[in-house]
DNA sequence: CCGGCGTCTGTGAGCGTTCACAGTAGAGAA
DNA sequence: TTCTCTACTGTGAACGCTCACAGACGCCGG
């Protein structure tokens, strides 16, 4: 039983508890504690001794009053929450960016604006200057919270290319273009001619984009633009189910369709089963993200994989740059076809 | 232009500022900021109309600093990401939490454990104090992270009785058994009389006690249970579709299955679809949980509805009440049968 | 021997808040 | 009047950390 360990049982160990533990100054402690340099090696060696023996862990409220930063970041998804509920591709970026965020030792708050009250607490919250970025996901175009953060210069990433926010925005997204012209490419290749899509919201970059790739590969294959094999969608399954149903009604002659997410190809595999059409046989189905989704259903979707993984380490990569005064950036990143069962 | 706006335009006002505006201490601003004891109200008028005027947001940090709280809680969820990527009632507990703690003005930390590693480093941060309390989710078994936070004397609540940690820690659920014991009436109210079950987990306290309801309501309508109807799922949707594969195999002449989660009902439809069974002419098939699944499917699901909002709410304010001092609590909360197509 | 430089270390100040305490004023009781 | 009690207010002193600064030391070139 030594003194040290007696003494301060109750309270956790400060800064102060290791110098004297280590027989050096607070100093040298903290600059340990923030990189190391400007430390001998005999100090460094006995300050992480006495930081282990001790079991000190930084007091961040202290560190935070001091720097100005909060040592922290937002995860804001602006969406309702129908959508965050049936869509699990928010957990797959949830999951890749609290990941990404630990291996800084970045908390990341989670921050749900569903309805007007909740953003404008939220944007008040940010504003204040209680997280040092924001993560922000929101599909829907001309979203007033992002526009605000970004005009309080706070830090700020989008997962997907904004709209009408200008360069201003940092973004990362995959390259929705290419991937859609692979997937039809796809969808070609295997003989299918009469090719529907069902669009994503096409108030959005990556809605359009997504189109812009299905019309730029039939057109190269000399295949001529029938609007009636192109429906409106909005990433929902319901939409995806009701657009099946109206390509079904308009063009029964199809024998694919490109659904810009997967979520929605779920919906347009119930509705073109509910139609006697047997997929892949009948119709060939092709979806967008991989998403959990994909897998979950019969059968199997092909589709073109998004890199969650490598989107929600360039996102907070990004962020975290440009916390530390970097410019913004915009980070493309490439898509790849998963060939499943359902083409 | 007046000078206590040129003078600190760069950095945000300060309870000092507040008060100098208000003409009074930084004690009045202090105390007018934590409830309004012991101020008069002319004083408060007056700090009230300094904050609007300044737009004064309290530093948390320095708070935090003295007060020893950090004013934020985490939620813990240890799951293997595979099943917070497929099942949506995490989203559903997910928002009810953050929706409950933002009216207490408490940022929610989230907190994936989804790996060993990340569990480790978890619970340090956890037991350093940076947060003041967690809400746990976690549907297995004997969780280490559980016992060492309660051991450290973490506030801790759980979602659903946990196992094997005795009445030490607080928690919210809904009444399973008595839930289950309403979905197998139901059934037997429609006439059916070989009832299956595909049960959750049984190394938890939920699971047992589904499968405890189904039992006791059977054997008062006098009827045997016939083992061959069992079957033992995970909560998964590939144990719902496993577990009617294995019923159809054990007992073809089943008239109904109570399946112990929304998930695994999904499952449990998919292969009677696929068997040729029809839903619910042939088999009616019950759920539990109202996930956002339940409506998601066709036939949409007849479901033992959890009250997840007051569960959040309930799970929130024992949290809070139990860093406020008081004694862990358990909190059981009725379910309701919803009524829909598969029954 | 001096001066300068680069490496390393200790020290005081201060970040913005809360808390304990001391103190004032006014009302009511003795 | 005087004393006590209650309602209210102001004032240092922390909380645990980082940062700027000053100083010590060894080494080099003049």
């Amino acid at each position: 039983m030594t003194m040290s360990n007696t003494g301060g049982r109750r309270r956790p160990p400060t800064i102060h508890d290791v110098a004297r533990e280590a027989g050096v100054s607070r100093g040298t402690v903290s600059r340990v504690l923030n990189g190391g340099h400007y430390v001998s090696p005999a100090a460094q060696e006995a300050v992480n001794a006495a930081i282990r023996k001790t079991g000190y862990v930084v007091n961040r409220h202290a560190r935070s009053l001091i720097t100005g930063r909060s040592d922290s970041i937002g995860f804001l998804l602006t969406e309702p929450q129908e959508r965050f509920f049936e869509d699990p591709n928010f957990n797959v970026l949830l999951r890749g960016c609290t990941q990404a965020l630990a291996s800084h030792d970045v908390p990341l708050l989670l921050m749900l604006a569903g309805t007007e009250d909740e953003r404008r607490r939220i944007t008040r919250y940010i504003t204040a200057g209680h997280v040092d970025g924001v993560l922000l996901v929101s599909s829907h175009s001309g979203d007033p919270v992002a526009e605000e953060l970004r005009e309080a210069g706070v830090p700020l990433v989008a997962c997907g290319k904004p709209m009408g926010l200008g360069a201003k925005v940092s973004y990362v997204a995959a390259d929705d273009r290419d991937g859609a012209k692979d997937m039809v490419r796809h969808l070609l290749s295997q003989g299918r001619r009469r090719i529907g899509v069902v669009t994503g919201p096409l108030d959005t970059p990556g809605g359009v984009e997504r189109l812009a790739g299905y019309k730029e590969v039939l057109s190269e294959a000399g295949i001529e633009i029938d609007e009636k094999l192109v429906v409106p969608g909005d990433y929902s399954r319901a939409s995806g189910e009701a657009g099946a149903e109206r390509l079904l009604a308009q063009a029964a002659d199809i024998d694919a369709v490109f659904v810009a997410s997967d979520l929605m190809a779920q919906g347009v595999l119930t509705a073109l089963q509910r139609a006697g059409r047997r997929v892949p046989e009948d119709v060939a189905v092709g979806g967008f993200d991989d998403s959990p989704a994909a897998t979950a259903v019969s059968p199997a979707l092909t589709t073109i994989r998004q890199p969650w993984d490598r989107i929600s380490n360039e996102m907070v990569r990004v962020l975290l740059a440009q916390i530390g005064g970097e410019d913004p950036a915009a980070v493309i990143l490439p898509t790849e076809l998963v060939k499943r069962d359902s083409t």
